[in-house]
RNA sequence: CGGGGCGUGGCGCAGUCCGGUAGCGCACCUGCUUUGGGAGCAGGGGGUCGCCGGUUCAAAUCCGGCCGCCCCGACCA
């Protein structure tokens, strides 16, 4: 591609409004332009990264079996009514209607679709298992789109779904979805690592993350370097104890205007741990259920939903005070009303000397034993993993790492297929719902993240198998004609060497070219300057790491050819290695 | 949804407090010079100052409402 007939619109300022790396290099590399909140065009040089991926993925996933499908974005909400999910996304789904006034939904994910083709066309064991997928965009009107195509409102996704007749089938599902989602990453030139995770809105029995370890991130992993425990801080625990204390009679004590853990134990001068959070909750049926967790921690609100056994809100002020009597601060888990439901973190199991909200406005307890003070129903994981905990595994200390979800798969069970009534019938002509799995990958994140993981100052370094372009094919001086002469052959020779270049054949200073390059990061750029003209010798310079060798004129195409398939061999050998299996 | 910030030529910003000729840098067009890390000189084009309403002789500026974008939080596969 010559760059004066090219659209890459790059800026030469900084844009306003992009904090995270890769937003800010997208904007200012001319990849993306915003149209709405979370919502933007991809322009010529980042689609054709997105496209490199793209193809990865589908080579993998056709290896495992999988056949490519386009299900419509555009579902009827009836169909998302009969599982329920409806409701369950709530505001987060595009709605609309059509012109008869149907209720209608741009679709947020799709096991709607594929539960209702498996019900009307799969019949028989025989039938099975299939393993589908697509890539395609999916809307999802997040309350806060961020960090640029990190999190926005619109975006493409591979996502696939296993139909099996059995669990079983189900793990082999899921395993040969690992292995290609390994490849995958490996393929794009990633460092990334896996999680255990927590299946949040898309139900199931077990699933797992694949992470880039970033800062833009929003997800947040408890990694044991000693064991190799990593699990999402979500569904993560460890082992840690407040000191049980010694106990001491129950006494009330007057603590006017202090609500909150910072205020509560400077006031008494009591340690945050030892001071007991109670926090409300109602479950769907507004029952309430107290969950009470150290004060030097916060509420796992996924452990929580776990445990209690369905979705969960926070008792707004005023069903606190109906409930519990008191204000939000002052509530407590003694004198508690009779039958309500108090479950409680391991972390407090056997606190002899705690101190809590004491159910009346401006009073707290101390000396609180729980055993002896609080009808406890259950001890559980319910806190926040902080660095520095034992490991629940092992018992050395965590660390806790800011993380990019770059996929996750979902062993769905027969949620979805019970709901539409997809099922089939077995060797014993028994009808059984068909068990399911979906997986998905956000195509966009895999640019974002390797930005955030290998981007400099000047700009990005494309792993060679996704970069736009091989090569930035840089001539000097525009009216030099013996550069342009060079260069014109040059780019006829790579291009007929199969290489993709970017010819900047723009009449503009050599700085302004040089910015532009970092700026794009292929992973090779080629100099032809006045001072090889004399030699015969051109300039590589690799991107990544500015290392910068000569190379005779006749030896460019090969040279460049070897430098972008070794690079391309290592992602490959990297994902044979790990791929497990 | 709560908190904060911002909205002025294509981009980045000043001007707003204290009302009175819309400005700067970059980009763009023409010409000349220049050409290895975002060139110089000369000339030129381009703006309903987010929208609606109000106050005023007069509003980018003051007041009210609305909209949009960004950040933090809540939320979120």
């Amino acid at each position: 591609m010559r760059l004066t007939k090219g659209f890459i619109p790059t800026l030469k300022e900084d844009p306003s409004g992009a904090e995270v790396i890769s937003h800010r290099i997208m904007l200012k590399g001319g990849m993306v332009r915003l149209l709405a909140a979370g919502v933007y065009s991809y322009l010529p040089f980042l689609w054709k990264c997105l496209l490199k991926v793209q193809q990865i993925i589908r080579e993998e996933m056709n290896a495992i079996g999988g056949q490519e499908f386009l299900f419509p974005a555009l579902n009827p909400l009836d169909l998302w009514d009969e599982t329920g999910r409806n409701a369950d996304f709530g505001d987060d789904v595009f709605r609309l209607k059509d012109r008869k006034g149907r209720g209608m939904l741009l679709a947020p994910t799709h096991e709607e679709v594929v539960g209702d083709i498996a019900r009307h066309e799969i019949r028989s064991y025989r039938d099975l298992p299939q393993i589908w997928y697509q890539i395609q965009t999916k809307f999802r009107d997040e309350p806060r789109p961020r960090s640029g195509v990190l999190r926005s409102r619109q975006f493409i996704m591979k996502d696939s779904y296993t139909l099996d007749t059995s669990q079983e089938g189900l793990d082999r599902g899921y395993e040969l979805h690992a292995r290609a989602y390994r490849r995958i990453f490996a393929r794009c030139g990633l460092k990334f690592f896996e999680a255990g995770a927590s299946s949040g809105l898309m139900g199931g029995t077990g699933s797992q993350e694949f992470l880039v370890e970033g800062e833009a991130g929003e997800d947040r992993a408890v990694v044991c370097d000693n064991c190799g425990y990593v699990m999402n801080e979500e569904v993560a625990q460890s082992d840690w104890k407040v000191e049980p204390g010694t106990a001491a009679e129950l006494e009330e004590v007057h603590t006017p205007d202090k609500r909150t853990i910072e205020e509560v134990s400077a006031f008494l001068d009591i340690e945050p741990q030892r001071l007991v959070k109670s926090l409300l909750y109602m479950t769907a049926g507004d029952e309430p259920v107290m969950f009470l967790v150290p004060g030097s921690h916060d509420l796992n609100e996924s452990l929580a939903m776990r445990v209690a056994g369905g979705p969960l809100r926070p008792a707004d002020p005023e069903e606190v005070l109906n409930i519990m009597g008191a204000q939000v601060g002052f509530v407590g888990p003694v004198g508690a009303p009779d039958g309500l439901r108090i479950i409680a973190d391991k972390s407090l199991q056997g606190l002899l000397d705690g101190a809590t909200g004491a159910n009346r406005d401006d009073y707290h307890v101390v000396h609180m034993n729980l055993e002896r003070d609080v009808n406890v129903s259950e001890y559980t994981d319910l806190r926040i993993v902080e660095a520095g905990e034992a490991c629940i595994e092992c018992g050395e200390p965590v660390r806790i790492i800011t993380a990019i979800e770059m996929g996750h798969i979902f062993k769905l069970g027969t949620k979805y297929s019970e709901s539409l009534g997809a099922t089939f019938q077995d060797e014993q002509e028994e009808e059984k719902p068909i068990v399911m799995g979906s997986y998905g990958i956000g195509v966009e994140r895999i640019a974002a993240a390797a930005m955030e993981q290998r981007a400099d100052e000047d700009g990005i370094c494309w792993p060679a198998s996704i970069a736009p372009y091989h090569v930035y094919l840089l001539p000097v001086n525009m009216s030099d004609e013996r550069l342009v002469g060079a260069a014109e052959e040059l780019y006829e020779k790579l291009h007929a060497g199969g290489l993709e270049v970017l010819y900047d054949d723009r009449n503009v200073q050599a700085g302004t070219k040089f910015k532009d390059a970092d700026m794009l990061g292929l992973p090779l750029r080629i100099n032809v300057g006045v001072r090889g003209q004399e030699t015969g010798v051109v300039e590589m310079v690799h991107r990544a790491t500015r290392e910068t060798v000569e190379v005779p004129f006749d030896e460019v195409v090969p040279y460049v050819r070897h430098a972008i398939d070794e690079e391309i061999a290592g992602y490959d050998r990297y994902a044979d290695e790990i791929a497990g299996g």
